[in-house]
RNA sequence: GGUGUGGUAGUUCAGUUGGUUAGAAUACCUGCCUGUCACGCAGGGGGUCGCGGGUUCGAGUCCCGUCCAUACCGCCA
């Protein structure tokens, strides 16, 4: 036997127990005539007291115990001269009679504690040494009970979980496949799912009516602190519903969540429309924890024979709150962020909104104050208030006012992570135009239903077709999307029609799905949630990677088993794939 | 593919205008210490300043290249 109890169970009721515990040291105190050692296991901390006066040798042999030893204890529980209130086991300590130690250990490159030494890249190097540390073993515990509960709440609602292979087809659209080559198909390839998209909707057919799977999905892209390219899905199918039965179904699935983890009853999700969003928050994920608006005031403008604003298809504000006593440093540094490449902006304009009710701005040399006033009063500004004018072509500075909203937000504190404000984004469009390739792109993906009474439009004007298709946004992040699929074969084929696809092409990439529609399709549709930014948002995250066991960093590479890797020219040839000369070793 | 930031002791970092033997904290080692829990005290060891080249009497510091890490842009149906 190991042990009994575990390190974080011991409380003052288990005095004059005799336990056997084990875990790694944590930390040893040498007193001289005394000696501590603090056991740490999964569960928690608990203090070993040794006496030279008591056992002189195994004070002695405790002594030389060191950091991150595994060893087993068995001593009696006692009450504590002196209390630690910080743990929970704090009342008692271990006086030890046996100390075994069952594995010494080099010191560790970094401290085992939560502020920890150990920068990012070193941490992922010894990640199985950073998952010892409360902080990153919490985010863990965090990501399974959410998992579960998750189950819990479907399995409740008759869904059922079905798994769906891992090695499949590659399909042209969306980002790009991992492709896996396949030694008896000689020069063929699987690709690992993006998502199990098709075969859940194959599912629905089968007549399995209420699908989910946590599952791994894999996309070969750049990587951001939000990206990952393995991560986890919640994904999910419904038979026989429309998009309202879908959005209630997962809002509570949220609220079932945010109750059951962070003890918080939210309030039902607001919806807004995607036009609506992108003209008030230039974004289809905008963060509503704060207002701060998006104001047009292209109008307002005209006349001023201000040459920047007047050949702008588009002028807009945002009113800051509070911010008319700005330096001109801070306005500096506002003017700086936006300009930054990778905002791409020309300039900032400001209007001050002086506490005696003037108002100051950088263009006073086109525009009367009684004008700037008119601004003021769109903007629904009032004195001490700070109005942040961008202009340009519409969609890039919706997207730079946007990152400035953003930007204020944050330097205004108002955005507070405790604080969460959900938000269902739906009728998106249904197409993009790629202008350069001239011809369309399905904004979700090829199966998402244009909805009925805009169908007409598919021919005539295709970029206004709305979708089927919703977001749910919490705090500026998208969290999950989905659609109510086609489910009707003349239709998909014309929707495949409107992207491009020749006949022969759509019969050979999705055949399949268009064959199986014709035995009887049931009307479905479905989400999907990212279970890794689920988890990083409740536990305040900034990056996905502290919420996944053994991530990979910014170049796709996991640093700890170091892969990728290369492989042997025997199994090259097995699999019948040369290298390009400067690939080789 | 692009932009920014960073790379100095095991670790986290400082290092001024280019100038003596490159510092601090922490970790580690040794000794002392009987109620510590961020223990304390005294001492000690520890550096290819990412790598390569250049400028210079002299480079951690300036220049060029390169590698690695990271945030973002592109990309991510």
């Amino acid at each position: 036997m190991y042990r009994n109890r575990t390190c974080g169970e011991l409380r003052i009721a288990d005095v004059n127990k005799e336990v056997t515990l084990s875990g790694w040291v944590h930390k040893i105190r040498k007193m001289g005539g005394m000696t501590f050692i603090d056991l740490r296991d999964r569960y928690g901390i608990t203090q070993l007291s040794f006496n030279q006066e008591v056992n002189h040798d195994l004070c002695e042999r405790a002594n030389k115990m060191a950091r991150e030893y595994v060893i087993q204890v068995t001593g009696k529980v006692a009450e504590r001269t002196s209390k630690n209130q910080n743990i929970p086991t704090g009342d008692i300590e271990i006086i030890a009679t046996a100390i075994t130690v069952l594995n010494a250990a080099q010191t560790p490159p970094f401290t085992i504690k939560t502020d920890t030494d150990g920068g990012d890249d070193l941490r992922m190097k010894y990640r199985y040494l950073d998952l010892r540390r409360n902080v990153v073993r919490k985010n863990l515990e965090l990501r399974h009970k959410i998992a579960f509960e998750t189950r819990k709440y479907l399995d409740e609602r008759n869904f059922l979980e079905v798994e769906t292979p891992v090695l499949i087809g590659s399909t042209p659209e969306g980002a790009r496949d991992f492709v896996v080559p396949s030694r008896m198909n000689p020069g063929e390839f699987y690709a690992l799912p993006q998502s199990p998209q098709l075969f859940k909707q194959l599912l629905m057919v089968s007549g399995f009516d209420r699908y989910f799977q946590i599952v791994k999905c894999f996309r070969d892209e750049d990587l951001r602190a939000d990206r990952q390219p393995e991560f986890t899905q919640i994904d999910c199918e419904m038979s026989f519903v429309e998009q309202e039965d879908v959005l209630n179904m997962f809002e509570g699935l949220t609220k079932h969540l945010f109750k059951t983890q962070k003890g918080i009853d939210l309030p039902d999700f607001p919806r807004m429309s995607y036009t609506n969003a992108m003209q008030q928050y230039g974004s289809d994920k905008p963060d509503i924890r704060f207002e701060m608006k998006f104001v047009e005031l292209k109008d307002l403008t005209e006349g001023g024979n201000f040459v920047v604003f007047d050949s702008s298809e588009y002028v807009a504000a945002i009113c800051a709150e509070g911010c008319a006593s700005y330096t001109r440093k801070q306005l500096d540094e506002l003017t700086d962020f936006v300009k930054r490449p990778q905002i791409g902006a020309k300039g900032l304009i400001y209007v001050r909104y002086n506490e005696n009710g003037t108002l100051k701005s950088s263009v006073d040399k086109f525009y009367t104050e009684a004008v700037l006033k008119k601004w003021a009063e769109r903007c629904n500004a009032k004195p001490g208030d700070l109005i942040l004018v961008l202009a340009g072509e519409t969609e890039k500075t919706q997207k730079q006012l946007c990152e400035l909203r953003l930007e204020m937000g944050s330097r205004l504190g108002l955005r507070d992570k405790n604080n969460y404000k959900c938000l269902w984004i739906v009728d998106f469009p249904l197409l993009e135009k790629d202008e350069e390739l001239n011809r369309f792109f399905a904004k979700h993906h090829p199966f998402t239903s244009p909805k009925p009474e805009d169908i007409s439009l598919l021919d005539s004007d295709p970029v206004a077709v709305r979708a089927n298709a919703y977001d749910l946004v919490i705090n500026g992040v998208e969290v999950g999307g989905g659609s109510i699929r086609i489910h009707d074969s003349a239709l998909q084929k014309k929707m495949f029609s409107v992207l491009g696809f020749t006949e022969e092409r759509a019969q050979e990439q999705f055949g399949f799905l268009m064959n199986a529609f014709k035995y009887g399709a049931p009307p479905h549709g479905g989400i999907a949630f990212g279970l890794d930014r689920l988890v990083s948002l409740f536990a305040g995250l900034d990056s996905i990677r502290d919420c996944i066991a053994f991530p990979k960093n910014n170049s796709g590479r996991d640093v700890m088993i170091d892969a990728p890797s290369r492989i042997e020219q025997e199994q090259l040839d097995e699999l019948g794939i040369a290298l390009k000369p400067q690939d080789k070793p």
